[in-house]
DNA sequence: TACCTTGCATAGACCGGTCTACGTGCGCGA
DNA sequence: TCGCGCACGTAGACCGGTCTATGCAAGGTA
């Protein structure tokens, strides 16, 4: 029964050694610098694979690149940020990049401090889904480090940008539900601290809302509730709306998730669902599309987002400095919450 | 307008040199290590917030610590995964660790890049959620890394571990099933790869399903789907399941996410839940307390999980050799997708 | 007074890579 | 033959921290 010996890593130097060639011959195979002759550089390739050598993050990162790109999101239990990891995964997975990715919460504070974790972990890029910050802080990160925005309208030179299309996206759901024979039509939004209003998603999404009711003649049924894109908060913005007389035949919930609560409430209240009131989400998320929750919804291609933001980030890093901005457009998903509203339903 | 000139990070002998103090004596209060006088703390200190320094990691890890907490998961998308972390996060927010989480996939070859992608960033801690690797590699990398593994029931003295006791969760499951008067029973499990079969999660909650039938004198109604706990899995297996005649009055799925899949089925076949069948699942994830879905299932709870594989990992760090082995005793929660069967149900 | 211990502060090596500057050999045109 | 450019290879500084070895002064002891 021997210790059981913690044995040191393999170092670039004993590559270097193993091989009989120099460090920094070793650190150009590696790389693949110019610079170097087949012979050498099957030779070395031969004393990696020999010794198993991996290059140490730490130490890379300390001159060049850490190779690595940071994911910030508020909680990995959002289902639609599964989606964007998947795509920026695949497409990092050619490259020599690995994303990581960390929580940043829903406080100021508690995002501020994952983001300076970043920072001081050097990654090479940040991708920042739905970041709370306001933008003067984004672009101050973005100077040090490549940066793409995900999920806000705001646009800056100083980082990349790529949003789903959330005008499109409400038109379709409105005009779907006004289509159906819908004039009663509730909505559920929330409010962003520190981010300009134009900017904010759930914001283009109420006014969109609000602009199609207005289009049709609707400006009088214009019923927000303004809570959150939880569960929880569409669960309160449905009990305000139903609390109105007469009560909406529709409620358009800015998210999937607030959908969800929105359902429960209506559960709870005896009301069927799309009988007594039809119930649109926002993200088709994969929960939506089951059998016992069947949501209509707006589809954003969540795998395309996050593959094209690895490949944004990617050229950022390579050296691109001009700002690129991506919009993706959405399409709706029909299901069964939605229908035409009970002819005789009033209040 | 001027070029936005990327100005120099902050480092400790700039910090030094403001203070008028040398390096050493700055690494010493950053660290809080013994041997330094107090008026020497305040100056250092003040510095630090003068200039607005924060060590950078790549620097620390090189010779110290990277202060960094790698947790390994299969997918973000898997909502248990959601809890754990913020019991992870929650231990962690008090001391100076950084949890950052990287995605293994579901091969073996993506779960091993996964891990050596943390081991070369130095973290100072890996907390693996249910892993593939073989118990061998485990115990290579816990020989390099403190390691703690989640939800897996190999017990080694190279690394710690937390699972939650699934032969009491399944046979909680099982025994509210019989004594609602159930005896066609159903299982729907999957089979790992590389892990010993007595380790394995999935394959306790089987055989606790078998045992428990066999002492009610059901070995004969006994039967068994492996698919996997996925939606997707869950779906096929009850598909299997409901092909047999008489068809079962009862299915317990190993996962609320394969449990997901199964009452997807069931709708499809026309049959309702629980009035020809009952569903029951495990993990209790917060989509199973929705009122659509209402499932029965067993509830572990993973903040105190996730809290207690942070404060375990600390130890471990801070220098504790001998393992930990730690067990969460869940608990049944009852709800609607659950009843005694119909007296006439046969076929 | 000589010697030892203890507390505090510092200089400089060190971690494992990258990168710059430079040396060497070879082919080619004048 | 000489000079030049080019391809290839290497030595050693460097990144920003930590850590070891050492210096120095104050206070205690014989």
């Amino acid at each position: 029964m021997v210790a059981p010996e913690r044995r040191r890593r393999v170092t670039i130097s004993d590559v270097a050694k193993h091989a009989g060639v120099s460090k920094a011959a070793v650190s150009k195979v590696i790389r693949n610098d110019y610079g170097v002759s087949q012979s050498m550089r099957d030779r070395v390739k031969r004393a990696i694979d020999e010794l198993g050598y991996r290059p140490q993050a730490a130490a890379r990162a300390l001159r060049g690149r850490s190779f690595t790109i940071g994911v910030l999101m508020q909680h990995i239990g959002i289902p639609f940020y599964a989606e964007i990891m998947t795509g920026l995964v695949d497409q990092l997975t050619e490259s020599d990049y690995q994303a990581i990715m960390i929580q940043g919460g829903t406080r100021d504070k508690t995002e501020k401090r994952a983001i300076d974790a970043l920072i001081d972990r050097q990654v090479d890029g940040i991708l920042m889904i739905a970041p709370l910050a306001a933008r003067t802080h984004l672009e101050q990160v973005a100077r040090e480090i490549p940066t793409l925005v995900l999920g806000r309208h705001d646009r800056s030179p100083a980082y990349d940008s790529i949003v789903d299309d959330d005008r499109t996206g409400s038109e379709l759901v409105m005009e779907h539900l006004i289509e159906l024979g819908h004039r009663r039509i509730g909505h559920i939004t929330f409010h962003q601290e520190h981010v300009r209003p134009a900017d904010q998603m759930p914001r283009i999404r109420a006014d969109t809302y609000e602009r199609v009711m207005r289009e049709h003649d609707l400006a009088g049924e214009i019923a927000v509730a303004t809570t959150s894109y939880t569960e929880e908060g569409g669960y309160d913005g449905a009990r305000e709306l139903l609390g109105r007389s007469p009560r909406p035949t529709a409620i358009f919930a800015g998210s999937d998730e607030a959908a969800l609560g929105v359902l429960a409430a209506l559960h709870e209240a005896g009301l069927s669902v799309p009988g007594d009131v039809s119930v649109a989400g926002y993200d088709n998320t994969k929960l939506a599309a089951h059998p016992n929750i069947a949501l209509t919804t707006v589809d954003q291609d969540g795998v395309v987002m996050g593959r094209t933001a690895g490949r944004l980030l990617l050229e950022r890093i390579e050296g691109r400095t001009s700002a690129a901005h991506f919009s993706v457009i959405p399409s709706l998903v029909v299901r069964r919450s939605t229908a035409s509203p009970r002819p005789h339903s009033s209040s």
